[in-house]
RNA sequence: UCACGAGUAGCUCAUUUGGAAGAGCAUCGAGUUGAUAACUCGACGGUAGCCGGUUCAAAUCCGGUCUCGUCAACCA
């Protein structure tokens, strides 16, 4: 008889694990079946119905939209898996939250794409016979299609993402009735005397022929040319006297004023010189001619030009220098602004002049520039802009211009002022300067007539402005997480300049304005009001399709005191008047979405919003839009707080190019949507986020861990049915293994469920992560493996940990499902055994509430050090655990109150035993013991049986031997 | 230049009000082969950007400085 036949095999007779939750996620597959599976089951919609029973009531979160335009990238991915993590982790505490995704569709990056489209493919051509109504709404039709083909393409790219919302019923601000909410917006803001119309030079695309608003900038360096010119006093005499020269000091040649400036091609529309008062100036010979500037540049500037000699003359203040004339030397003909002649061409005082650079006399465009502007505005100097729309000079400008574009100019005027003798000096340099964010042109400064909110002007409602209103509300009606958003958009709103809301293209929401005959615009609350009417039953197009008689159909001209005049008597009637050419700036549309999306689907009672969640470039952008329009409307602001992201830079910390790195398809195909949301989860998202190829994978090794636990805790279930077999939580005594794992369960429930309320999405993955790899991988699981494996199937102590088991996974699943909502519904069904059951239709579990024995603390603190002891005996030769037995020190006999074969499955060792007065651990050689054939372990009850197998009284009592 | 933020182990980040510098990953070494394209144990690794101050005690508070990022402004 040989041994090696007779020998049982135990393998068979241990309960091994066993499940169909596959170690291989394979998620590019199985997502796509969850998201038919949710889809299927009406998820959003049964979370609505199941909305009033929620017991904490509707947590109100609006979604900020993404442009319509592109694939989704790395920062819609980061923003809406947080947004996602939002609105999960609020319905699996207990909260009913409606979350209807948006998308920006009007504005120029559509139109600019589609109007490239149409000269490529030549189809420009038959548009420009049409007439301009007609044009435009050809253009608008083209990028109405483009616009729903990128909201169709980003929808099911974000369901891809696995991210739950309304995307039956999204919000577009191309719908009519969306469109009719922002004009009810305008409406408010005109009631509340916000709205006005002026010539203002304002940041101007000469490419796309638009204004642009402070967010539709880039900056990037250009260079320049910079040139000092001197201007010719017109009256030498008086000039000379304002140094205090008399009689014989005066010099024979006539005195000029030396300016400095980087553009040129504003010099035709000069129309002062400032100075400040309260600088030193000089009258300085400079090669034989005599010119003024301020004493501190003399040096630097006559340094710069390499001149030869240099004598100062004389010196006065700024404020003698005022009033002085001057003559251009580009033009004899006063320019014609809309101002008295006599102002122009004359020394004026300005705070803003430094010493920084230049010659400290600052030429004055008050048609091109915002500080020109307002000095203009003060002296009563008119406003002039002799640039037309495409950035070429009209016919107001000498011969010479007519017609030429500013940025060739630069160096003509620069020839010109040379060959009459104007030049002092001039010079190329770089600086950084505005372009068009979609053309990437370089802008210009250009007065135009546009529409403006007013910031500075007091409501009718609460007579206050809307800065004040919204510095109010920055510094106590809003919750800023990080709070240092708070700092940031007070910054903004001290400095930020009224709002210029009207744009001169096609692709949007028109400004519902009339121009009378008499050429005079004029808008009014009652009007905007009857048009909102008509746009909202036929869309905006209406505009272009309809007469101005029948967009007014709906306004009463007798009743409305607003109105000018001749209309509200009659004189002149709706068919008289025309309609205004301009479109609403985008955010202006998107700044009114807590009207047209929330008030408005809700009734009014989703307003305010309980949070806005967007990137740290919001605060210039929708916030900041946001906030003004419902302050100037509603009197107070659309959300109570605002969570704020960073960027994604690369892994060297700069700025993400848009063309490098992976796409969203290939992130998909490579990790899938999980293993993105958990990346992101990890994320401390509210600084700049690095990205890089390798930390994805990171994530997927994480997200494997996380998976592999779970699935080592469902495989020990097999054919446990909790209902059965469970044992009563109530009954689970605080000295057992298990009423550590499920306080330590417990515990990670709190911290989970108060991360998810703060929003700390990260400290949610560590936590959850290192229960995952911590106590249950290294401790818990390693530690029950034994009694699983090897006690009677049905034994008391197996079935209390499987219930333990269960509720971890139970639990688990519920707390990952807003990070990992394939996973774990996946987990969850795998559990229930019931392939019909959903995780996302839960709620947290309350926590076990069992109570722990306070030995097991210094249990795991005697587990380590074990860990340790034996780590030291390996040197002995005991390499397998399951050869040592330890002797634990227990001074206070803490210990002694636990089982003994726990403390050794906690270490893994065949034995403990403890003893008082020692004080490490001590590690025992069990290898002379017999080792038990079916659980390996030498615990010193093992001996022959009556199958001839060695076996430990407990594996002989699992197989009903003696 | 302005505002806001960040500099802690090779990498990603914790260290909540000042109280013995901690994880994970990576690297290296070992165990296990009944979670096996899995699991366990251990080791290595830091002058907390730099300088100064307050304090019994500073990553933490204060002042200065350097670097990086975002936003804005570089205008005349």
């Amino acid at each position: 008889m040989s041994e090696a036949t007779e020998k049982p095999n135990y393998k068979k007779t241990v309960n091994l694990p066993k499940t169909q939750f596959p170690m291989k996620a394979n998620l590019l597959q199985n997502e796509a079946q969850s998201i038919k599976r949710w889809d299927k089951m009406g998820l959003y919609q049964k979370l609505r119905e199941q909305g009033n029973k929620k017991p904490k009531g509707r947590f109100v979160f609006h979604d900020g939209p993404p442009y319509a335009n592109g694939s989704i990238h790395l920062g819609h991915l980061m923003n809406k898996c947080l947004k996602d993590f939002v609105v999960r982790s609020r319905t699996v505490m207990g909260w009913d939250v409606p979350y209807v995704p948006g998308w920006d569709c009007h504005g120029l990056p559509i139109e600019h794409k589609v109007m490239t489209g149409l000269v490529e493919s030549g189809k420009i051509k038959k548009l420009m016979d049409l007439d301009e109504d007609k044009r435009r709404v050809a253009v608008r039709r083209e990028c109405q299609s483009n616009a729903e083909k990128f909201q169709k393409l980003q929808a099911g790219q974000m369901q891809r993402l696995l991210t739950l919302a309304d995307y039956e019923d999204p919000y577009l601000t191309m719908q009519p009735r969306y469109e009719r909410e922002v004009l009810e917006v305008l409406g408010d803001l005109c009631r509340e005397g916000l709205v006005y119309r002026a010539l203002k030079p304002v940041h101007w695309s000469v490419d796309n022929e638009t204004a642009l608003a402070e967010a539709e900038l880039e900056y990037y360096d250009r260079e320049d040319l910079s040139v000092f010119v001197d201007f010719e006093c017109a009256d030498a005499d008086d000039v000379y006297g304002r140094f205090g020269l008399t009689g014989d000091d005066r010099p024979q040649t006539k005195p000029s004023l030396m300016i400095w400036t980087t553009t040129p091609w504003t010099l035709p529309a000069n129309m002062a010189v400032a100075v400040n008062e309260k600088y030193e100036y000089a009258l300085v010979r400079v090669d034989g001619n005599i010119t003024v500037m301020a004493s501190g540049l003399v040096e630097q500037v006559t340094k710069q030009a390499k001149s030869e000699s240099v004598e100062v003359l004389a010196t006065t203040t700024g404020g003698k220098l005022v009033g002085v004339r001057y003559k251009s030397p580009l033009r004899d003909d006063v320019p014609p602004a809309d101002g008295p002649v006599d102002k122009v061409w004359s020394v004026v005082q300005a705070d803003y002049v430094t010493l920084e650079d230049g010659t400290g006399l600052v030429h004055t465009a008050t048609g091109h520039g915002a500080d020109d502007y307002q000095t203009g505005l003060r002296e009563g100097i008119g406003v002039y802009c002799p640039v037309k729309g495409d950035g070429t000079y009209d016919d107001t400008v000498p011969e010479w211009l007519r017609g030429m574009h500013v940025f060739k100019a630069n160096s003509l005027v620069a020839d010109r002022l040379g060959e009459s003798g104007h030049l002092f000096h001039s010079n190329k340099f770089m600086h950084s300067y505005p372009h068009d964010w979609r053309s990437k042109g370089p802008v210009i400064f250009r007065a135009t007539e546009q529409w403006f909110v007013g910031v500075d002007r007091p409501t009718k409602r609460e007579d206050k402005t809307l800065r004040e209103l919204a510095m109010e509300q920055t510094e106590s009606g809003v919750e800023y997480i990080p709070a240092w958003g708070k700092n940031r958009m007070r910054g903004m709103l001290e400095s930020r300049p009224d709002w210029c809301v009207s744009r001169q293209r096609a692709w949007g929401l028109p400004i519902p304005s009339f121009t009378l005959p008499s050429g005079e615009s004029f808008m009014t609350e009652a009007v905007v009001r009857a048009v909102a009417k008509v746009v909202g039953e036929k869309g905006s197009d209406a505009w272009f399709t309809m007469e101005a008689g029948d967009l007014l159909a709906h306004y009463d001209a007798s009743s409305d005191s607003e109105a000018p005049e001749s209309v509200r008597t009659g004189q002149v009637k709706p068919l008289d008047l025309k309609k205004g050419r301009d479109i609403l700036d985008v955010w202006f549309e998107s700044g009114s979405s807590w009207n047209a999306v929330m008030r408005e689907r809700s009734g009014g009672k989703d307003f305010p919003v309980d949070l806005y969640l967007e990137g740290s470039d919001q605060h210039r952008g929708w916030f900041q839009a946001s906030l003004v329009a419902s302050l100037g409307s509603m009197g107070v602001p659309p959300y109570k707080a605002l969570l704020t992201h960073g960027f994604m830079v690369n892994k060297d910390g700069k700025k993400l190019s848009k063309s490098s790195g992976d796409t969203i398809e290939e992130l998909f195909k490579e990790f899938g949507a999980d293993v993105l949301r958990w990346w992101v989860s990890s994320l401390a998202y509210e600084n700049d986020v690095k990205v890089d190829h390798e930390f994805f994978k990171g994530a997927g090794e994480s997200y494997r861990k996380v998976r592999n636990t779970i699935r080592f805790v469902l495989s020990n279930l097999d054919g446990f049915d909790v209902q059965k077999d469970g044992v009563s939580l109530d009954a689970i005594e605080p000295t057992s293994l298990e009423a550590w794992v499920l306080s330590e369960l417990d515990a990670l429930t709190d911290r989970v469920t108060d991360a998810y309320e703060q929003y700390q999405f990260k400290t949610v993955q560590t936590a959850v992560y290192n229960f995952c790899n911590d106590t249950l991988s290294s401790v818990y699981l390693a530690a029950v493996k034994d009694r699983l494996y090897c006690d009677e199937v049905d034994s008391p102590r197996r079935r209390r940990t499987q219930t333990a088991l269960y509720q971890i996974a139970d639990q688990l699943s519920r707390l990952l499902a807003p990070v990992l909502c394939h996973t774990a519904d996946e987990a969850y069904r795998s559990l229930t055994g019931d392939d019909e059951a959903c995780v996302h239709l839960l709620e947290v579990l309350p926590k076990s509430g069992v109570k722990v024995s306070e030995a097991w603390a210094a249990a795991t603190e005697a587990r380590d050090a074990g860990l340790l002891a034996l780590e030291a005996s390996k040197e002995q030769g005991i390499e397998n655990p399951l050869d040592a037995g330890v002797t634990l020190p227990d001074a206070k006999g803490l210990l002694a109150q636990l089982d003994v074969t726990d403390l050794a499955d906690l270490m893994g060792v065949s034995e403990v035993t403890l003893n008082a007065s020692i004080e490490k651990p001590v590690v025992h050689d069990l290898r002379d013991r017999p080792r038990c054939e079916r659980s390996w372990k030498r615990d010193g009850t093992v001996r022959e049986r009556s199958d001839g197998g060695m076996l430990s009284d407990r594996d002989a009592r699992a197989l009903g031997l003696e």
